[in-house]
DNA sequence: TCAGCGTTTTGAACGCGTTCAAGAAGGGGT
DNA sequence: ACCCCTTCTTGAACGCGTTCAAAACGCTGA
């Protein structure tokens, strides 16, 4: 049997020629980017700093945005790393938000001239680079699962009717914190530390107080809409069909 | 004296020749739009229906994106006329809100098709199509006069502290609905207009919950942040004032 | 060694949004 | 009548992302 793939998407990170041309092309697309900015980045002048062809550039990345994915993983990568030690060391709830949140900007802050062109496929469901898009699955569920850790780790007491459903509002949170940073113009993005750290609080109050009686019918509420409508969020497409491509 | 002009853009909703030749390449825009979608409709083919050169466009549009501020236009005028009646008559908060929601939806379903293309450069800060740029500043502050007159129309009793800041917060969560409608790929939307029922009763519960001694705190946290930072979201730029004390 | 076949690479070509130098049209002022 | 200046219009040309038929490569079995 010849060496037959299913694509070279298909196989895993091993360093065979075809993993080394892709790696090549993608840490040459990423250090473009971040050297000149993604419009003036070209596919042309990718090809030519890696001694590939556009061509080649095609058959290993479907498109131009597909070569920002590289920058989700690292972040994703970064942060998770980061978020470890504050999650060691604090158990309070607002502090461990805010540790997260902080620890998020933080590690972008080096990609935010060019976050806007990310944004920009993110806000496009049809693309992969989307973060409710199925292809986002594994990510998001890794961010969310920091949330649960979050949560988990503190030593707040949380209404049982919020447990299931808290992490990923939390999530969903973070994503506006995204979409604020990549608003925000102030130097050193401060205002999105602002918010970071009084979501941090707005949150950890909220969550403390929504133990009380008289918050149980909203509380309730907040549950259905969020157990009813998350799901639909994050699996956009009523059915699999991640069919033919539409060209024209 | 010649007659001058400070460009086409200046001029008034005059019928000059000018004006007309403008109207005509914006009409023809959206029909194509409507008719073959965003993506398929080019430039040339817009100018060769129009009956005028490629680069007549130009001159009246700064470029093809700029041609959908008609859609922009056409649909917050329509919503304003159709949430009239639903103002007049309900005096309830959350069949009030419910109503201006789902008018927004029937009046947008026929768009759905490419608002994607809308939201991709209502994404970008830098767009003049955002929601948030100074060149949306009139179109936003009608829509959140909107809610200004849901509220003040209603019956309910609300919180001082949220008076000021809850249309603001509602433009904002029907941000929210936008963004779900344009992922939305259920039949007719439907999950759409469940999102609005239920985020309208959500609203309404939370503001006639937020009168309880208990939530004073959250509604405080609230009031605060959205006070600080809702300016800074409609207002991009790095704004001096509102010097709040920074917090640990 | 070589033919066969899947994988990888090539770069010209296509269609698009956009630009721009050049010209046409439309009036005053003389 | 003539020139002059502004506004409006033109379409070829540019640079870009993307496609594709064809070529080069590299491995396997004979």
């Amino acid at each position: 049997m010849p060496a037959k793939n299913d694509g070279p998407e298909a196989a895993g990170p091993q360093s065979s020629k075809s993993e080394q041309t892709r790696a090549l092309i993608l840490e040459t697309a990423m250090r473009l980017f971040q050297e000149r900015g993604y419009d003036k980045t070209t596919m042309r002048a990718i090809a030519k700093e890696a001694g590939v062809s556009v061509g080649n550039a095609y058959y290993y990345f479907e498109g131009k945005e597909h070569l920002i994915q590289g920058f989700y993983d690292r972040i994703a990568a970064e942060h998770q790393a980061a978020v470890r030690s504050v999650l060691e060391r604090e158990t309070d709830l607002e502090a461990r938000l805010a540790g997260v949140l902080t620890a998020w900007l933080d590690i972008a802050r080096p990609y935010h001239e060019f976050a806007v062109q990310f944004f920009k496929n993110a806000a496009d469901p049809d693309s992969p680079l989307s973060p409710f898009s199925p292809e986002s699955e594994h990510a998001r569920e890794q961010a969310i699962s920091v949330h649960r850790e979050v949560l988990a780790g503190s030593k707040a007491k949380v209404a049982p009717e919020l447990r299931d459903v808290l992490p990923e509002l939390m999530w969903l949170s973070q994503m506006g914190l995204v979409l604020y940073w990549i608003f925000d113009r102030t130097e050193n993005r401060e205002r999105s530390y602002r918010l970071a750290r009084r979501g941090a609080r707005l949150t950890a109050r909220g969550v403390a107080l929504a133990r009380f009686r008289v918050l149980r019918p909203l509380v309730m509420e907040v549950h259905e809409l969020f157990t009813d409508f998350l799901p639909g969020m994050t699996r956009v497409l009523p059915d699999p069909g991640r069919g033919g491509r539409e060209n024209g």
